[in-house]
Formats: C-alpha cells, sequence, structure tokens
DNA sequence: CTCAATTACGCAAACGGTTTCGTAAATAAA
DNA sequence: TTTATTTACGAAACCGTTTGCGTAATTGAG
C-alpha cells in the first residue's frame, strides 16, 4: 500500500536519491556492482518510477493527445490502432479524447493542452471548426500538432490526407461511367477542407459529361432525420440515380433510405461511398468504396509527430503526406 | 514560447505563488478582489496549471486507463465512447492501450500502471490471459480495477458483463427452435470466461434437444485461417446447419466461408452472431444477432471506477453489474 | 613517493504546484 | 480603549525525480 519511491530504495541500499535516479538511468558514473543492486531492488519491489515527478522536472511528458470527433466510425478505430501501434513502439503514452463533432468542447480540449500535458497532438478536426485560432494558439506556445484527414487548411503544420479530391472525382466518375446522370453528393459539413476536396472532384468529374443534373445534400448528426430528408430526396418524380457518400456513416444512412423506398440498388439508383466498413462486401447489396489507408494513416500521422519532437527541426513540421485511396467495385454501382 | 506558470502570475500581480494557488482552486481565505485580478491574467496569458506538478503534490493524477484487447471492433469502440462521456464530464483524462491479445503486453502495460500514472483502471482482459496475478498486484498497491465484458473470474473487482450465460442459451435454443440440430459454436478463447459462459449457454440449450450434434471451433487471430477452417467443417457431407458466431469479428469470417461455399444463408446453415455491427440488417442476408449495449457498459464500468475513486469505502469494489443482451431476429436465422 | 586524474557517489537545487502555519492589519466585542 | 476575532495574504515545506557540482577514495603517471 504505502508505494515505493526512490527514497525508498535509497534507504535500503543507503544511497542516495540521486545515486539511484543515475544507475536507473544507467549512468556512467555509477558502479556496475551498485546498479546490479539497484536493479535487484527495483525488481523485487516492483518499483517504476513516477512519470509526474520525471515529466515536471524534465519538461516532458512523454504523451501525445489523439484528438476526433468521434470513435464510432471504422475509420477512426483503425486510425488509433495505426497510432498506439507507433506510440507503444516509442514509449509514449496516448490520451484520447472525443470532440463528438463539437467546437467549442474541441476548443476546451486544445486549450487544456496549454498546460504541458502532452507532447505533441494528434488531431481530426470536428465537423464544426471553420476557424483555427485555438491550434495556431497552441503551435504558437511550442507544442507540435500534426492534423490527419480533417485536417484545418489554415494551419501550417504536419499533415496526412487522403487525395480527396481525386477520389472525389474517380468516385463520381465511376456512376457517371455507369450510366447515372443525376448524382447527388451526400456530405456532412461543408466547412470541412476533406468534404469540399471530394465535392469538387465530384464537381470536375460531373463538368466533363454532359445532361446531368448534380445536387448536394447535407447531412447532420441525427442518422434518423437524415434518412427521412433522403428519403423525401429519393420519392421524387425526377430522383436521383446516383449517391456519392462522402463519409462512411452516412452509408447506411443511404442504404436505409433506398430499402424503406423499395428502390433497387443498383438497379435504381447506384451507391458509392468513402468507407472503412469492414462489412461492405457483406452488404446487401455489397457496397462500392472508396477505402482510406486509415491504419496506414494513423501510423503515418502519430511518425511525422514523433520525428517533430525527436529533432528540433521544424522542418516536419510542415510536411504534408498524401496517401491514395483505392475504389473497390462492388454490386452496388454494377452497371445494368 | 516561454510557458507561463503560477510564478508568473504571482510576479506580475505582486502576490505570492501560494496565494495565486488558493485563488485558482477558489479558497474562502482570498479576497474577491484579488481572485478577479488573478483570473482575469490567467486568461489573459492563456495559463493552465501543471498537472503533473499538481499531480505530484496530491498524489491523484486525475485520470485512468483503459486497457483493451484491440478498437478494431464495433464493442470496443462503442465502449469507449462511453467510458470517455463519462470521463469527460468528471473531468478525468485517458490513457488508452491496446494488448493486441497479448498477455505479456497486457502484463507490462500493467505493470508500469505501479507508477502512480493513473488513478483506476478499466481492463477487458486479452485472450491469452489466464492467470490474474499482474492484476491483484496492482490492487494490492491500491489501484483500483474494474473489469468489463472480458473479465477474470478469479479477481475480485468491479464488474462490467453482459448475460453472458443466458445469450449463448437464447441464442442457441433460437437456432434449435428454427430447426438446426447440428450447431458449431465458433469461439476465440477457450479460458475467457466469457466465451465460456456462451458456451455453458449454448450446451444447456443443446442439452434441452435430443437428436443434435455439436462442436465447438476455435478460432485464431488469422481471419484467413479460420475463413479455411471453418470451410473445410463447413464442407463435408454431414456438415452443420447451424453457427453460433460468439464474437463480432468471427460474424465476417462465417459469412464469408459460406459465401465461398456457395451455401445458402438461411437456407442451408442459420447464422446467430453476438455483435455491435451497424451493419448487421444491411448485411446479405441481414444478421440475427446478440446485440449488447456496449455504450452503456462502458458507461457503466467508468462509473463504478469513479464511484471507488471518490468514496475510500471498498465496497463498490466488489459490486458486479450484468446488463442484458438484445436478441434481434433477422433474416440469417429465418424460418424455413 | 608525490601529484594528477579517475571513479563513484553525495548534496542540494530545481521542476510547478499545494497546503499548513504564521501573522499583520482590519474589524468586532467588551 | 483594550482585547478577541476575523480577513487576507506570505513563507516554506513538500510531492518524487533529475542533474550539475563537489569531493573522498582509488588509481595512475612520473
Amino acid at each position: 500500500m504505502n508505494h515505493v519511491t526512490i527514497k525508498t530504495l535509497a534507504k535500503q541500499l543507503k544511497l542516495s536519491p540521486g545515486t539511484i535516479s543515475k544507475a536507473l538511468r544507467d549512468s556512467h558514473e555509477i558502479s556496475a556492482a551498485t546498479k546490479k543492486r539497484v536493479l535487484d531492488l527495483v525488481h523485487k519491489l516492483n518499483y517504476v518510477p513516477n512519470p509526474y515527478a520525471s515529466s515536471l522536472r524534465k519538461r516532458k511528458s512523454k504523451t501525445i493527445a489523439v484528438v476526433l470527433p468521434e470513435v464510432a466510425d471504422s475509420f477512426f478505430s483503425l486510425a488509433i490502432n495505426g497510432i498506439e501501434s507507433v506510440a507503444q513502439e516509442k514509449g509514449y503514452h496516448v490520451l484520447i479524447y472525443l470532440t463528438h463533432e463539437k467546437f467549442t468542447k474541441e476548443q476546451a480540449i486544445l486549450e487544456d493542452f496549454n498546460s504541458g500535458r502532452v507532447d505533441g497532438i494528434l488531431l481530426s478536426i470536428s465537423r464544426e471548426t471553420t476557424n483555427s485560432r485555438h491550434i495556431q494558439q497552441l503551435q504558437s506556445t511550442g507544442v507540435p500538432v500534426v492534423l490527419f484527414d480533417r485536417v484545418a487548411e489554415d494551419v501550417v503544420s504536419g499533415k496526412v490526407t487522403t487525395d480527396d479530391f481525386d477520389s472525389g472525382y474517380k468516385a463520381t466518375r465511376h456512376l457517371l461511367e455507369n450510366g447515372c446522370r443525376h448524382i447527388v453528393f451526400l456530405s456532412i459539413s461543408n466547412s470541412l477542407a476533406i468534404s469540399n476536396k471530394r465535392m469538387q472532384g465530384y464537381k470536375k468529374a460531373l463538368s466533363e459529361y454532359p445532361n446531368q443534373t448534380s445536387s448536394v445534400m447535407l447531412c447532420s448528426d441525427n442518422a434518423a432525420g437524415d434518412v427521412k430528408a433522403l428519403k423525401k430526396l429519393m420519392g421524387k418524380k425526377k430522383r436521383p440515380d446516383g449517391i456519392v457518400v462522402s463519409v462512411e456513416k452516412l452509408a447506411i444512412t443511404a442504404y436505409h433510405a433506398c430499402q424503406e423506398l423499395g428502390l433497387n440498388i443498383p438497379g435504381d439508383v447506384k451507391v458509392i461511398a468513402f468507407s472503412n466498413l469492414a462489412t461492405a462486401f457483406l452488404l446487401n447489396p455489397s457496397l462500392t468504396t472508396v477505402t482510406q489507408p486509415a491504419f496506414e494513416m494513423g501510423k503515418r500521422a502519430a511518425s511525422l509527430l514523433f520525428r517533430t519532437l525527436e529533432k528540433k527541426g521544424d522542418a516536419s513540421l510542415r510536411e504534408t503526406i498524401i496517401l491514395p485511396s483505392t475504389l473497390t467495385i462492388r454490386q452496388s454501382t454494377s452497371g445494368a
């Protein structure tokens, strides 16, 4: 119960705390014999140095923060795995925070990091985030931030994203090539860069085809409401014949709406979604997806952060990594 | 760049650090006027107290650890949300660790907690964990541990699980009632209590029906290998006509195997799975599931932990909460 | 054998808050 | 007016490690 500190060891071994500390850090000024005595007792007493005392003294916490909109989504689950894998390897600890897509929460969370709680931050901004003073404020105090997936364009920092414009283009073009001429784009935000880039790709593809109509539907965080709105849209006489779902969770919304309307996928409507769902190929019908390398993105983002933590060179701070997404064609967009 | 500490404030306001500290904690021995001066400067300088200095002095970290096998799974994703929601409300921080189903990793992670890094632990044990000395060792030093979902039976602690025996029973009985007579049970471990309880429920249900054969297949962490093994089993002349999938990730394995063998679900084989997949109802065919209240379990586990942290009463340490799972019948088990 | 260089360790000051105790000044009671 | 209280703050120890500096003892060089 009475916890063991460096002093406990010092007393038992009749050494000074400083000596113990040096022995533990394998300092050259401590004899091999003493080191062994120390290590033996450490093992016997299950002594583990208090990280907070150490952090205080060294001004390093050996921990990073991961700030996410939520973790319901497959993408973020996989990303966390990637992040954790490199953090564990580097001996860092990972604090996790969810903004639940709220800007004010994101602000409050980041503000706390002015305390020195973490050495660096991995951030994917909330849907509501339109300005990034809170991020810049943190950077100005010397805390490195790496943005991933949902990045803020006006922040200069390490960034890891996928080729969102191209993916949006490819996804849309795939629908066009399969005969769609009225394609809806389901979005979760009209401020998020990731959303806009995908949409720009969508528009670019559309612009290359004549005789098509487009429409963009902005979804909320209310699944039932989204289904209702989409049903209304899809229930019209001149309804869309293709849907580009720009974010994973809306894929279910789209299927749900079509199912309730009795619309056949891909017969009546073709659906393609940005998604990391492991079950995509098992859906009814199997879902054509644009898949992001989520685990890899987490790894890359974490690696980038650790590189800037290890070197004091601010060079890597500006590095932007863009990974390719992959289009996997399945039944939901199959021609005729 | 040069970070602001309590001394910075003290100097600028010509007060002592102690006074600042008290003002910040709204001590009654500081005048309202002084408090206001302090708060104003705090806000102006973006001052946030160093949590490690505070932790050191108060011997409390205001952070908990969540130790999970992995986070690929929907169950754990949802549980994390539940945990985070109550942690955020209580002003606690959440460290996340993944064992990747390795016992040695679990040991190493828990051992670190002898350092005082966290005030309490939420743990779901790895598939490999068969003894729990590492958990008991931690408890013996006064660190509260709450086990959830995958609990260790020989540990006396707070526990949150679902009614696994009953669920296994209900799931199996559901298959039996729909005509299955040769039901396979897919398991990921024969040491995990959660797995065994579900299996015991399965056996109990079987025992109530005559003329049935049973078999248990232990799966690995290699999805491809599992599919192969399951295909071998399902490819026999006298193949099973029902599958109880005892853990989410194997549901995909089961579908995959059946699909590759050209077996019709539910015609040739009926499948029921313990799963929190949001896409269960969209699968082909839609999947009958036993769903755990994952978010709620996370919340309950966290709440239980916080209760034991707040009160010094060890009473709650022994509390066991068992929540009901719900059976949702879909096409994958529909009769004839 | 003397003096310089190592070697191996102790001392004490940080790191940034928290908290107990003491006390001067202001206020109240007598 | 004198004494007892209260108010509002300062001083300093403390939490557990780290680390620069000092030094006794051992070793080496000349």
